[in-house]
DNA sequence: CTAGTAATACTTGTCTACAAGTTCATTAAA
DNA sequence: TTTAATGAACTTGTAGACAAGTATTACTAG
């Protein structure tokens, strides 16, 4: 498990979901594996208490599975829980992007213009990984233009399934539409075009597609 | 706090869980109202870690507001968090009964079935509280068919803000509006309608509108 | 050598104690 | 009387101990 430092300001239990959802995502927990309270405490300098919160939260979104008395296991790849998370944001993100469309404040609207600037500026510096943060920063604050940032969370949540597969795909260098695709959004929120917003929402989502034969074939170890 | 007996099986937590949920959806937790860890783990026979977890999880979707060091309370009536809750099921029940109009289980159609004929059972038996809890059930089961269980949860978990606000209501009599709305629902899956199927949820949802204005008047001190 | 058993080393679930911070009431001083 | 200080009684955050259950391993009996 790789461990980065504590940031200031963190709860204990917040640093312990952050740890743990980050090597999850990145398999460097691999799916099926043991993740111990008493071990993980011990890796990152804590008590189970916080620990077992950080992997209960986990827990309520089959990310992690806890078997009374056995075990705390991260959960092998289930395409249907993929499906599950890619439904939600997909529900989700259309939904609150036509209320977008349909009144945004300006300080919102400043906001995202600021993030497609910075997605442009690394996208020429070749930064995938800063570009996967602005991103989902872009579209948290779309949810937040809708005030629907609960909402946002529970999607967040959700999403680890969705990102884990993603982080196994072979990132293809996709990064400049990913970044063109949001550009095109704002503008239709702009333009207060609902259908052209959605429209685009769909094509974004579907650049992510989960090719479960490829990375099966791949990983087989990993699925359920 | 109404505390009712632990259920067999259940969890420490589980127990907790559930309490405080239908204590803060019947107000008989006031919004705004100390929830003690101690307190609550002494009337409940538990220790604070079980209660503690349970306050966590509610405190999640904000319907508890913790401050270090101070207290956890209940979280005062916060019509965008109501909204949240509306908005949430409502984009999630039409996505997922298009789904369900799209292919059923034979199975899960005469689980619905079954429903139907017990909420009209109930009706002619006048038993508000029965048809309440197959309420849940029915709309649980179209998740089920939708296999979109997870999703359900996290739903529910979000919806007592909507719960919260819609026991404050006076209940007028439309539990037979209500039926009559899922059985139509129903058909409308048999039949593979997706469209008659969304316009009924519409309605369906339409029908727990929520009054701020009159509730607050009657509760001022409840509102955020 | 094999089969069964007992010990052991784990796991999570729960409980209790202590640490750190807030609030409020009481008390003493001006 | 008013005001400021002090301490008691809360709160949550964290830590660690014990209880109960499981799986493995080593050992013993046949």
């Amino acid at each position: 498990m790789i461990v980065d430092a504590r940031q200031s300001g963190e709860s204990a239990r917040d640093y312990a979901y952050r740890i743990l959802k980050e090597n999850i995502i990145s398999t460097e927990l691999k799916p099926g594996s043991l993740v111990s309270e008493n071990e993980t405490a011990a890796k990152l300098g804590l008590s189970r208490t916080p620990v077992r919160e950080a992997i209960y939260d986990l827990a309520k979104v089959s990310i992690i599975e806890t078997i009374p008395q056995k075990g705390s296991f991260v959960a092998l790849i289930d395409p249907k829980m993929v499906e599950e998370a890619r439904f939600l944001r997909k529900v989700l993100d259309v939904a609150v992007i036509r209320l977008a469309c349909q009144e945004i404040d300006p300080e919102i609207l400043k906001a995202l213009e600021d993030n497609i600037d910075l997605q442009e500026f690394y996208l020429s510096k070749g930064n995938a990984e800063k570009i996967y943060e602005l991103d989902n920063e872009f579209h948290r604050l779309i949810y937040v233009a809708a005030h629907k940032e609960i909402i946002c969370e529970l999607k967040s949540n959700m999403l680890i399934h969705f990102d884990r597969v993603r982080s196994l795909s072979v990132e293809t260098v996709r990064d400049m539409k990913i970044v063109a695709d949001h550009s095109g959004m704002l503008a239709a929120i702009k333009e207060h075009d609902e259908e052209k917003a959605v429209a685009l929402v769909e094509k974004h989502l579907s650049r992510y597609h989960f090719d479960e034969e490829l990375i099966r074939g791949q990983f087989p170890d990993y699925f359920k």
